[in-house]
DNA sequence: CTTTGACAAGACTAAATAGTCGGGTATATT
DNA sequence: AATATACCCGACTATTTAGTCTTGTCAAAG
């Protein structure tokens, strides 16, 4: 179970890559087959897909139907896709998180860590004082460890928010903070638990297509 | 011999544009005809032949071979560069802006308004409880119309400084408000000049390259 | 020494997709 | 009135393209 890129992968994602960079769209099997000296679709076929299950490409079904979605160890110059998971809420927790199937272009120097890395959309107006306010979108950033202050992205049950991670020496020792004083902290329990932190907000409608 | 680019045109632009967005790949004429909303194939080559012919986009033949080249009215389709200007300060006005000649890429999204964005460094904590802390990054849209609540980029003679908008019925009517209890509001004087908008944080050191 | 995974060749089929043809309307310009 | 431009319809064809099938090599792992 080698789950580690090939040399033959990674000369597949270049040829891809470059193929974008001075097309502007992907290339064909075809294309590919070309550029990477095979003469076989079925080399291609193999090779996507162990790209795709890696989480290198996403792959749809159609002519040019694929997408770079990051690189695991190189730069690329090209704008990465995160996945945006759905509207979690700022608010009271209550709406769960839904697998929404689109897909946002992020920084590649944002879409380095992409493995990792997810959008969410905000309702509620729970963490306004931290400049978070309803209709801003969120990049999360899964982690593990989180220090006290990190604005964090949590699942309490089934539903998801985004609060201040607080961790004090006095009770209520650790616990959620919104940053509204309309809202109550939330305390930690077995039903909490804590996803990722928050990397980056993007304001209103400024993350999404201008009309 | 009208070059304009005409609403209809626009339109199919922004059907374009979303979709790569939210795909990573161009669209095919069936899907531009959904979402544009035409049932012939015929109208997409006329809309696509007028933006390939005024530079909208390159067209080649081949499933999706098309690609939307860069500005007319709008910057898109490719990663952007905003420049990054320097440091400012979100603690007492202390330090002038300077060009750093540094670029960041930046989102297509982003990047649609990108001739009037710009990227700044934060040092200070007078915004903390605005959720910019420092360390972090933000970037700006100059804009000339502001709203009470917006946090601006603003310069004071000539140092810049990041804060949040006010604007009251009563004293001190409008001024610059830091997002922590152990700064001043700052008046409003000829002195200072609002430069633009913050529309996107990004946390720490998720901006930076990274090594 | 057998199995498994990565990779490849070449031929084939089914489906997606571009692109054409021959119309049409509306509006503005000359 | 004549001409040009932008835009649209619906049906049709040609081609591109994805994807499958079958077979094979090689190297690493158990």
């Amino acid at each position: 179970m080698q789950r580690a890129i090939t040399e033959r992968q990674k000369q597949l994602l270049e040829v891809i890559y470059d193929f974008c960079a001075s097309s502007g769209y992907p290339p064909t099997f075809e294309e590919m087959r070309q550029n990477l000296g095979v003469s076989s679709n079925q080399s291609i076929v193999d090779l996507l897909e162990k790209l795709r299950r890696d989480g290198f490409i996403k792959k749809d079904s159609g002519a040019r139907s694929l997408a770079i979605l990051h690189l695991g160890y190189e730069v690329i110059g090209r704008p990465a896709l995160a996945p945006v998971l759905g509207t979690t809420t700022a608010g009271l927790p209550a709406e769960s998180i839904e697998i929404a199937g689109d897909w946002h272009p992020v920084s590649s120097d944002v879409a380095k860590f992409a493995e990792d890395i997810f959008m969410l959309k905000i309702s509620g107006d729970s963490m306004i004082n931290a400049g978070i306010d309803d209709g801003d979108a969120v990049l999360v950033q899964t982690m593990k460890e989180f220090v006290s202050g990190d604005i964090v992205f949590a699942e309490i049950g089934d539903e998801g928010t985004v609060k201040r991670f607080m961790s004090d020496d006095k009770p209520p020792y650790v616990y959620l903070k919104p940053e509204n004083p309309n809202y109550k902290n939330i305390l930690f329990t077995d039903d909490v638990r804590l996803k990722g932190k928050i990397i980056s907000v993007l304001k209103d409608k400024s993350w999404q297509s201008v009309k």
